[in-house]
DNA sequence: CCTGGCACTCTGCGCGTGCGAGTGCCAATG
DNA sequence: CATTGGCACTCGCACGCGCAGAGTGCCAGG
């Protein structure tokens, strides 16, 4: 186990590399934070830090830079999260509840987190798993054409086309329309197949292979969590920590284009609160030189999505793990009472 | 007037700045292409081509590059639209046929413009303005809450909750919901405004105040043209162009973020074919080192949105048009079709 | 009007050098 | 035994230099 001292000293090293970006020497370290030791005694520590593996020197004689095991004993044990300020946490609030509908909320958030972190954020809409239906519409394009209109409780609409094997009537349909509402309105998306399940049986035969049509439509929308879209920003931020590695900010542009690579990525972390990915500990390659820091947010208890922000591995993370959070709580409001 | 072989050596010089991505010199240009004539000539012609402003050298005693001015003069007078071959076309077409709904039309023209490009692509969602109404749902979330549901001929679905003045009962809202859609079915938003402007006359007094609001919220929504959304992609082929120019990479992400600036640029282009807008032709200061390429597209004959390409002035300005061209005219067949 | 020749001007690159920051080790000290 | 001051050592980096190469402008001759 390292001592006392030496943890202080690691955390040193971190705090002052993230904020000069430079690789941090004995003599530096003693004269910016008080330890009351002398530059030997640091050196001393930071060569057994060294050995552990916790921090590594860029090329032979220079200063000491915090390795991905580094940073994550940092954030693990030395750091807490810093929360915003009061007038951080008005703004924060009177931002987002302009917005006007889910799109807005959402492009708001991006816009927000990547602000307040000068990173790259990323927000998932709110999925579809966790939601409740608040409404089916169905509508006729055409005698054997239905369009399918899904409203969720999160403000979220989905629509498709369905082709019918038969021509549907009015009647008919405003007939499904009233059954198949009543059956699953305020319930949950995994309720939703068992409810609807004997639905055919009541309709006349000759309907009876449109409302199945229908119907499997209706669980496809509801399942198809592949279709969760997410919104970024902030990518002119990658520019800034991109000075140190114009080589790396390509790969991450790369996957921050790969919605599945992020999604995936956001989909990892189910700690329930913040989370944070390490460089390497992020299994997609071109973020190996990144870290990742999300949280879950929903509009009541449960989470039913997740967002957070991307950026190099020599970040703030008290900081940034509070505004995460912050804005994740506030979003969580703001889709409750919308 | 500059005579002919003139305009060949700079056709030549942008043709290979484009390839090289390196300031060219006479010699090189004598023997890349066979102009007939000595390197001493074109030293001539180069100097006359570099008064006039279409050519420039990075440094005295360097080869030349294009200027803004010559390539506007490359891409009006001396290049042409390059097609795309047969198998291109039918690439394409597969490849968009895919789609499910208009967030996806939408995502996958971005990513095939940018993989055919090997630039940032830019699709506008097909605005409103121009679209007709296919139907307007409305549904009673509370007694005195109405969730409007709007759904365009291009696939697009809007929604607005509206908070009524007085609670409106299901049998007005039933009927408004028939009068509204008798009305403004298959009308262009144009005429939507008059074609309402007495529906709440129809009505008992007690839900005129409601009737108002609805429409209101509709009209609202019809014309909220700053709502128009767009979708880019392909930023990681910045780095592409971004080691000559490590520096302008960053305001062009910037530009890129702010969906305002966009919205404007791809606006302004008001020809019906393809519009080059070259560098300082850019009204904003972070594309001034990059040329965008746009068009319109439509579900008719009439273009509804744009769509285009961000990349450097010095890009294949042939293939570009040509690979734009060709993926608006399906994009446009596809929002037809469905 | 075209061409070959010539002197000139840059840029980029490889190389050697000096400087400075930072290290590791060691012996001395409380 | 941890801490400290001292000291020699190691690199990376910026700087200056010279050289080659590419490209130019200009001029005189066809």
């Amino acid at each position: 186990m390292l001592s006392e001292r030496r943890l202080q000293v690691l955390r040193a090293i971190v705090q002052d590399y993230v904020g000069t970006e430079e690789p941090v020497g004995s003599k530096a370290l003693t004269e910016r934070h008080n330890l009351g030791v002398s530059p030997a005694t640091v050196r001393n520590d930071m060569a057994a830090l060294e050995d552990e593996g916790y921090i590594a020197q860029p090329h032979t004689s220079a200063g000491r830079i915090p390795t991905d095991k580094g940073y994550r004993l940092f954030v693990d044990k030395l750091a807490g999260v810093k929360p915003m300020t009061a007038p951080e946490r008005r703004a924060i609030q009177n931002f987002l509840e302009g917005a006007v509908d889910l799109d807005d909320v959402v492009a708001r958030t991006v816009r927000l987190l990547a602000q307040l972190t000068r990173q790259v954020a990323v927000v998932q809409y709110p999925s579809l798993t966790r939601s409740t239906v608040r409404h089916v519409e169905l509508l006729s394009l055409a005698p054997a054409r239905v369009m399918l209109v899904l409203i969720t409780d999160t403000g979220r609409v989905e629509q498709r086309v369905v082709d019918c094997p038969a021509p549907f009537g009015e009647a008919s349909l405003a007939d499904l329309r009233a059954r198949l509402n009543s059956r699953v309105a305020n319930r949950r998306f995994a309720d939703v197949p068992s409810l609807v399940e004997d639905l055919p049986e009541a309709f006349e035969h000759e309907d009876r292979g449109t409302v199945s049509t229908v119907l499997s439509t209706l669980l496809e929308t509801l399942v198809e969590e592949n279709e969760e879209r997410l919104m970024i920003g902030g990518t002119a931020n990658l520019t800034r920590f991109g000075h140190d590695f114009p080589l790396t900010i390509r790969p991450v542009l790369e996957a921050l284009e790969e919605q599945v690579v992020l999604l995936k990525l956001l989909g990892e972390a189910k700690d329930p609160g913040v989370t944070v990915r390490i460089g390497h500990e992020n299994a997609h390659e071109g973020l190996n030189s990144t870290s990742v820091v999300s949280v879950g947010y929903g509009s009541g208890g449960e989470a039913v999505a997740k967002l957070g922000v991307v950026g190099p591995t020599r970040m703030d993370y008290p900081g940034t793990m509070g505004a995460v959070r912050a804005v994740a709580r506030y979003v969580g409001q703001i889709l409750a009472e919308s």
